[in-house]
DNA sequence: GTGTATGCAAACCGTTTGCATAAGG
DNA sequence: CCTTATGCAAACGGTTTGCATACAC
């Protein structure tokens, strides 16, 4: 865990990224969050404590994920998803009101393994996520409602 | 002219949906498919055979995904993939040819089960694909050699 | 000082929408 | 007929690129 503004410029210097602004304050931002987040998000936050273009966001979301520092999410929304890369979790994504929960480690190892036996085929990374209705979210869409995302 | 092999307008009659040239090509065109697809692959295919737009082809993606005659996919390449919507399973994806393999039902539905208890959570779907390297490309890149996709 | 990071404008790519016309049942 | 499917043009959202300038080291 690390204390509430914790300076991240260790974390660049080691992967060989300049220390700016904004960069600092995105990891910041992302050390902070518990959940995937898209580029608008990002956008919106730095812009919050500076002035950013959104282009330039796009170039530190790319290097981020260049070096490791960030993970790269699809959920099929038709924009990209970020989060921290640290031990490997999946989500469980509520159709309903978009909210989006960490499951740790299931034994996808095993079936790693398996497919690396039975079919040499080297697995680098894998996706899996599941989509469905969240508890909250249950019993609001018995009564036939439906909360906006 | 058309349905050479299969005509697939009973399918199409089932999901009630109308049974247009356009239609029964692309429906034909996945059944003899056995990897996802991407919409540019289906307008090139359509347009062999007849004159389509591509707006043509994404609408009728679209009524094939909700008729759930046809399964959407993304593999985080910023566009969709569409593979026939058979038994659950998922992708081998080698990140250096570019290949697709398919690996059939792992124990997925244990994890959808343990989900639900413990979490309350209403699976609808998941969707989890490997990214890796296929054998054919092992010697390849231990050669320091890359196929272009 | 040198190379990298940023801003701005513009392009790009997959996809959707509006509207008029064509065609299926 | 009446409804739905298609074509065309245009828009859209996320993302990338080119180029000049600003900044980190």
């Amino acid at each position: 865990m690390f204390a509430k503004d914790h300076d991240c410029s260790d974390e660049l210097r080691e992967v060989k990224l300049k220390s700016t602004p904004a960069r600092l304050i995105a990891l910041q931002h992302f050390e902070k969050l518990s959940k995937p987040t898209d580029s608008k998000d990002i956008l919106k936050f730095l812009n919050s404590k500076l002035n950013i273009d959104r282009v330039t966001v796009f170039r530190i979301l790319n290097s981020f994920v260049e070096k490791g520092l960030v993970r790269k999410i699809d959920f099929g929304e038709g924009k990209a998803r970020y989060e921290l890369n640290v031990a490997d979790h999946h989500h469980l994504i509520c159709q309903s009101c978009g909210s989006i929960e960490d499951i740790s480690d299931c034994n996808i190892d095993a079936l790693e393994r398996e497919i690396k036996q039975n079919k040499h085929f080297l697995v680098n990374s894998h996706s899996l996520e599941f989509f469905g209705i969240c508890p909250d979210c249950q019993p609001r869409l018995n009564r036939g409602q439906k909360k906006k995302n």
